[in-house]
RNA sequence: GGGAGCAUAGCUCAGCUGGGAGAGCAUCUGCCUUACAAGCAGAGGGUCACAGGUUCGAGCCCUGUUGUUCCCACCA
């Protein structure tokens, strides 16, 4: 018997254990297909927040909806701990920064307290009913993550499109690291735009360059004017001077320099921009690099040596004031690059690191994401939009400590790397040696390790090579290869989505999904974004269970449209509440009404059973083909309004047949129950997917035929009921007619009609009559007078027994 | 500056390949009806952002405009 009142605490805990304890959820290789996912690990980074429930509960929902289809869910659940966030939670937790506690000890801080957070991570999805197999479950820092993401890096160093080189990179001076492109994020500040004086040294003839870095005036390697400038082009092969510096530079010709920008002329220092760096590859130009690593002026530049940038640029602007140099200052709103991680605006700096090749294949993996169906599509074209746009290969070192080490040492004298041999991976440098006892190049038999360790990007790309547990004996890859569906949200398009295409072709030349699915964001308010770092999220996942019961947080986080933003709304909520609310009453009304039904063959239908398994029937079909395009929020919109017309109208209707056989007769009670029986199984089915903790109560309480409504198919009903959906549509408008009679005249639905009389068309008179006496038991209709006419129907008069 | 999404009831949104403008919340009026008052029945409420176009017919297709959000580029 089902509880008078459902408690979701209670229940959802004891569904827990259950599919716990029965592996409900366990892959195991057999002959159905398999469909496999591709989940984004999250960061470990100490806090979860609802936008994290709402994204991993639409993936969710696919992996049961393919599980009720008969397909094998291969589901892993991953964390990525690996890297600068982890290194940052542990840096904030200590209170000091990573060198000041030693490489070793600080390993040691970051394996326990991610892991720690490992577990809030993992406690929460299952809390929320994710299905995920957990004994698949992996981290991006563990021994046989390490191992495979090392033989990635030896593979396509093998292959040529990984090489080591010093080369000017992206440097954040707060983390004291090498970033990529893709960590960048765009922020606007104000600064200044700073006119100043610059002469020639021939014929001491003064011209103007416009900076927003004036400290760079020390790193000018030479000036640039666009040879087209009319008002300029004479001052290209002169030399110029540098005010206060003193320095003398070439002034040279390039096209690239915009006429109407500034004064039209420029400096060119090592570095400011990337377009410095461009000139400096282009015209081999001297390097002049005057930052030290953690973003401080060189000690010997005279004057400024030592101060911090910022500090540097006032200093120095105030010295050219001095100097009568400054023509003018404006102040200027711009936007400058800072690192993703810490907010920082990033610098240029020349270091040996790793990089992967990108720029050379980019038109490969266009091709790739042509080859790969995007959900929404129109999210393709931000992939295309960003292939086109990188401008750099893949900077994968990272001068940090808690990440996945270089298989790689360095001769002392020559600087040949040596590599570790596959067989032996996983392998940390620092701790073990090469094999080779000698340079391969100087025979000098002495070496050191490579210290830095890969950017976190170059290990969760490989998330597909994880799962299939790439180069190993017993490995998946004839069924991983390529995975179905990769899963996560906009903003990593660029980064896990983008560096995994560039994986998955570089080791096999192949797609490494079928499908990727992009969802939107939380927003707390209208454009703000929930996020740990922000500290904005109102709500606390747990708190919200506790109130709601995770089956309502699931309804909430299923009713986004793909690739949406939603923001966070606690009507939905409610809305989620009632529906869950009803779905238990009324099974509770089906179960009364089952104490003696068998399940026999039948087809005599009643004409009113006829509609609302036809109308089922219609819904299931377009429930279906939403969640075949992935459209998990289309479908639970489509089946909720199914639903409500199942209790309001049909069970209304039916209700009488069910309580009154002797009046109604044993056969009509028969239909209906039967027709309650099959609906009931199949809404319970289709909303498992939505609310698998009171579906599963429901189910495992009224239909005694398998271990849990998970592992069930869905398979659509055949009957041929179409016209009888349609005819029974209109039926439902003249009672809704009928019944507003009624409150119109403020009596109970109870109040006998006396008499109605109705026109209505040839084929609705068949299909009321047919079903007549629902249709009078229904309404309370005393007399019911009815006429052909040409139009649907028309309600004349309606007489009631007041 | 380039690309993309969105604009429908007071609020949050749905509306498939072009033909009836919809749901929930809120508001109002009723109803204790043998599952459910966390319920039920009903009502009011819209120039589908704006301007053109295609079509017998446009919320939907095309062009443009405005507003808004996101991604990218812009550090001279």
């Amino acid at each position: 018997m089902l509880d008078k009142k459902y408690n979701p605490e209670e229940k959802e805990q004891k569904w827990i254990d259950y599919w716990k304890d029965n592996k409900i959820y366990k892959f195991k290789r057999n002959d159905k297909p398999v469909y496999s996912i591709d989940t984004p690990p999250p960061t470990v980074s100490g806090h979860i927040h609802i936008g994290h429930i709402f994204s991993y509960t639409q993936t969710e929902m696919l992996a049961r909806y393919k599980r009720l289809r008969g397909y094998n869910i291969f589901y892993p659940f991953g964390f990525d701990d690996n890297g600068l966030p982890s290194e940052r939670l542990v840096e904030k937790e200590q209170g000091k920064k990573a060198h000041q506690i030693g490489r070793e000890e600080f390993l040691k801080l970051c394996y326990k307290t991610t892991d720690k957070y490992e577990e809030n991570f993992k406690e929460l999805f299952t809390r929320m009913g994710v299905s995920t197999d957990w004994d698949i479950q992996y981290k991006t820092v563990s021994p046989s993550t390490i191992k495979i993401s090392q033989k990635s890096f030896l593979d396509l160093v093998e292959k040529g499109h990984c090489y080591h080189k010093e080369s000017p990179a992206l440097w954040c001076n707060e983390c004291l690291t090498s970033v990529a492109q893709a960590e960048l994020e765009t922020k606007t500040i104000k600064t200044t735009f700073n006119y100043i004086n610059f002469t020639t040294v021939e014929d001491n003839e003064t011209f103007t360059i416009a900076t927003t870095r004036p400290e760079l005036l020390p790193a000018i390697v030479c000036v640039f004017v666009n040879p087209q400038d009319k008002k300029h082009n004479h001052l290209i092969g002169k030399t110029a001077l540098i005010p206060i510096i003193n320095a003398k530079v070439p002034i040279m010709a390039d096209e690239k320099v915009a006429i109407d920008k500034g004064t039209g002329i420029v400096m060119c220092c090592t570095f400011g921009d990337q377009t410095d760096i461009e000139w400096w590859k282009k015209y081999n130009l001297p390097l002049k690099y005057i930052f030290t690593k953690d973003g401080k002026i060189n000690n010997n530049i005279p004057n400024y040596g030592g101060l911090k940038i910022k500090e540097a640029r006032k200093k120095i602007i105030e010295d050219l004031q001095a100097g009568g140099f400054v023509v003018k200052i404006d102040n200027l709103e711009h936007e400058v690059q800072t690192h993703e991680r810490c907010g920082k605006e990033v610098e240029y700096s020349v270091l040996p690191q790793w990089f992967i090749d990108i720029m050379s294949h980019k038109e490969d993996f266009i091709k790739i994401g042509n080859q790969i169906k995007w959900h929404p599509s129109y999210m393709h074209s931000r992939y295309d939009e960003w292939v086109n746009n990188v401008a750099w290969d893949w900077c994968i070192s990272r001068q940090r400590y808690f990440g996945v080490p270089f298989p790689v040492w360095y001769c002392k004298e020559c600087g040949q790397p040596v590599f570790a041999d596959k067989e032996d991976l996983p392998v940390n440098p620092i701790s073990q040696s090469p094999k080779i006892k000698k340079c391969p190049v100087c025979s000098c038999n002495d070496f050191r390790p490579e210290t830095d360790v890969m950017d976190t990007w170059a290990t969760s790309s490989v998330t597909p090579l994880i799962n299939m547990k790439y180069g190993e004996t017993e490995n998946f890859e004839d069924i991983l290869r390529p995975m179905s569906l990769r899963t996560n949200a906009s903003e990593i398009i660029r980064t896990w989505d983008f560096y995994t295409i560039v994986k998955g072709f570089y080791h096999f030349g192949l797609k490494p999904w079928d499908n990727i699915m992009i969802s939107g964001f939380v927003m707390a308010d209208k454009g703000e974004k929930v996020s740990k770092s922000k500290g904005n999220s109102k709500h606390e996942p747990i708190n919200l269970i506790k109130q709601y019961s995770a089956d309502v947080i699931r309804y909430w986080a299923g009713t986004g449209r793909l690739g949406t933003d939603i923001v966070f709304n606690e009507e939905t909520l409610l809305r989620g509440k009632k529906l869950v609310n009803k779905i238990w009453n009324v099974s509770k009304f089906v179960e009364m009404h089952l104490n003696d039904y068998k399940d026999n063959d039948f087809n005599d239908f009643e004409y009113i059973d006829r509609w609302i398994l036809g109308r089922f029937m219609e819904t299931e079909k377009q429930f279906i083909a939403y969640l075949e395009e992935y459209e998990v929020g289309l479908a639970l919109n489509i089946l909720e309004k199914f639903f409500w017309e199942f209790c309001d109208n049909y069970i209304e209707i039916v209700k009488h047949r069910l309580y009154r056989p002797e009046e109604f007769g044993t056969t009509p009670r028969y239909s209906g129950q039967k027709t309650v029986y099959i609906l009931l199984y199949k809404l319970l089915q289709d909303f498992s997917i939505f609310f698998p903790f009171i579906t599963e109560e429901i189910f495992m309480e009224l239909y005694h035929n398998n271990n849990s409504i998970h592992t069930t198919e869905i398979k659509p009903l055949n009957y041929d009921f179409a016209l009888e959906a349609q005819l029974g549509d209109q039926m439902v408008k003249i009672i809704s007619q009928a019944r507003g009679a009624k409150t119109n005249n403020n009596v109970s639905l109870k109040t006998p009609i006396k008499s109605l009389s109705l026109g209505v068309s040839a084929e609705l008179l068949d299909a009321i009559q047919k079903s007549i006496k629902d249709f009078k038991a229904t309404l309370f209709i005393q007399n019911l007078d009815l006429k052909i006419i040409d139009t649907a129907f028309e309600v004349y008069n309606i007489e009631l027994d007041l």
